[in-house]
DNA sequence: CGTCAGGTAAAAA
DNA sequence: TTTTTACCTGAC
């Protein structure tokens, strides 16, 4: 596996963790007890608890998140040589090399996580979501340091959407004063899709019911969460609740899928989106993480480019 | 100062 | 059902 890759590549479940030298850290919820995680380039795995803390974890636990997390239980060797039997995509192997599946710690984060990553470019969504946890996340301490987790759906429930709410709940402060909001994270128009978000998995649907469905209905209820489309909706359905048959469809992939198999024609995302269902099956999802990143790493996103 | 970026929702065709 | 259009924001 390569970590570095995996960290860096994207993937809508959560921001990158934490850089300490070579090695990448955060906290994830055992149990329902915070856990540091901590894991290096070399896949060697260690955790922490926290200081002042007294409770116990299982180690054999930790492995399994640990584990699932990155997805280690996915046959990486049987899925490249699927890909070099296919003369379209046997190059992807060679540039993303070790690439895997980033999957959520929590799901709610991964929802609003990939909810603000619509329409929006990954510098200022990695900014967003670190912000997020900063101003209304819980902050655990480690002996290796203080890490913020995601805020709850009850807290960002109870958070001022943009300025404009936070101006009238606070007795008309100056309007430029208001920063204790959604939007002032940079969210722009999406802190209204967040915040009805949260409010949406608070009274109208329980955030795991997803989890015993089928992809095809998932798909249709998670539409329901406002902020939610197509693209944001196979996103949470992949890496949120690792559902590897969904295939993420957004503007790069469907110039990448028509310029691959469409004779380089113009199709809708919607015939995209169907196509890589069809023709990819349970690997869809890998192979749309490796299509994006081979596109990117070989220069064909640029040739791409409109 | 315009354009654009890893879409969605609402309106219109 | 399938196309338009407006939309925060910061980078170029």
């Amino acid at each position: 596996m390569n970590l570095e890759l995996t960290q860096k590549s994207g993937q809508t479940s959560q921001p990158p963790w934490k850089r300490v030298g070579n090695s990448y850290q955060d906290v994830v919820f055992v149990g329902g007890c915070p856990v540091l995680f901590k894991v290096d380039s070399e896949l060697n795995f260690d955790y922490e608890l926290p200081v002042d803390f007294d409770f116990s974890v299982s180690e054999k636990q930790v492995d399994c998140e640990f584990r699932r997390i990155f997805d280690l239980d996915f046959d990486l060797g049987k899925f490249y040589g699927y890909l070099r039997n296919d003369e379209k995509l046997c190059l992807l192997p060679d540039f993303c090399n070790g690439l895997r599946l980033f999957i959520a710690k929590n799901k709610f984060e991964c929802i609003i996580s990939s909810i603000s990553s619509a329409n929006n470019s990954i510098v200022r969504w990695t900014k967003s979501m670190d912000l997020f946890k900063e101003k209304w996340g819980e902050k655990y301490s480690f002996p290796s340091g203080d890490f913020f987790v995601f805020p709850t759906v009850d807290t960002i429930c109870s958070v001022y959407g943009d300025e404009l709410e936070e101006f009238e709940f606070k007795d008309n402060v100056l309007i430029e004063d208001c920063v204790d909001n959604l939007k002032s994270c940079g969210v722009g128009y999406r802190s209204k899709y967040i915040k009805q978000a949260a409010e949406f998995f608070n009274f109208q649907l329980d955030i795991d019911d997803i989890s015993s469905m089928r992809y095809e209905e998932a798909f249709e209820v998670i539409q329901e969460v406002p902020g939610v489309g197509p693209k944001v909706a196979d996103c949470i359905l992949l890496y949120g609740y690792n559902f590897k048959e969904a295939f993420p469809s957004d503007v790069w992939i469907k110039r990448i899928i028509s310029y691959l198999y469409f004779d380089k024609r113009d199709v809708s995302v919607s015939k995209v989106r169907d196509f890589g269902l069809d023709r990819f099956g349970d690997y869809a999802g890998y192979v749309q993480l490796y299509l994006f990143h081979y596109a990117r790493k070989s220069g064909l996103l640029e040739k791409l480019r409109k």
